[in-house]
DNA sequence: AGCTTACTTAACTGATGGGTTGAATATTGG
DNA sequence: CCAATATTCAACCCATCAGTTAAGTAAGCT
């Protein structure tokens, strides 16, 4: 719905703060609403709004409403772009997954004090 | 000779310029001294000198002093974790190279005026 | 030594970013 | 309709950022 710009510029903007790529990590395993995305998190509701609205700008996530609920979705398209250009730096090797989990769990708990979560 | 601190937030943030990105791309092809690196942009050279200190601070260019010139290169390594972050996302695809070239090269364009170029 | 080249630092400015609180809007349930 | 839930919007605060100009430092040249 948004007329998004997807461009490098606002796609790592938007990856730049951690609370934004701890959303997309949130997001990497489940559809949210903004309320649950919000829940983890010390900042207001509607600071996480207003990070959800860079990330839809940035083309990483896709909102749809729902009743009352709007869901947020990852998008996993627009880090294509991004992700295509960073390759072409750093011999062009192949990427470890298992080192992509680490990275991504270490984000997650940097982030939010995990409240309820449990290991 | 930077503490350097190479978190995904520094990373990101310092991709997240255009002309940062375009000075990666330059460095791509040549080590260049930081007057070399300003030559193409309209912007001081005292700017540029800032932008280079972010990508230092970033990890992703090394900066080493021979004489009175102080050469610029590419470090590779420093996109790994925020390539590895980011392969997370997106189906783990694999990467079109050709796709890299063309954006390199639109970046590039878009980042300064091509002063010498004919329309 | 003194001038020139190469670059950084300092001090300032205007714009943007992330945060807040409080009011506004939308939708559902009683 | 009214109240509660879900989310955004508006107005503001303060910090950071990209840019400027001007002065400062460092190294080579003659």
């Amino acid at each position: 719905m948004a007329p998004q710009n997807p461009n490098l510029d606002t796609i790592f903007a938007a990856l730049a703060d951690p609370t934004r790529r701890a959303i997309l990590g949130m997001l990497l395993e489940d559809d949210m609403s903004v309320t649950d995305v919000a829940a983890p998190f010390e900042v207001s509701l509607a600071a996480i709004s207003k990070h959800l609205a860079v990330l839809v700008a940035a083309g990483l996530i896709g909102q749809e409403r729902r009743g009352r609920i709007i869901w947020c979705k990852l998008e996993p398209e627009g880090l294509r772009s991004a992700s295509v250009w960073m390759q072409g730096f750093g011999q062009f090797e192949p990427v470890d997954l298992d080192d992509f989990e680490r990275f991504l769990l270490t984000e997650l708990e940097a982030a939010h004090p995990d409240p309820d979560e449990q290991p």
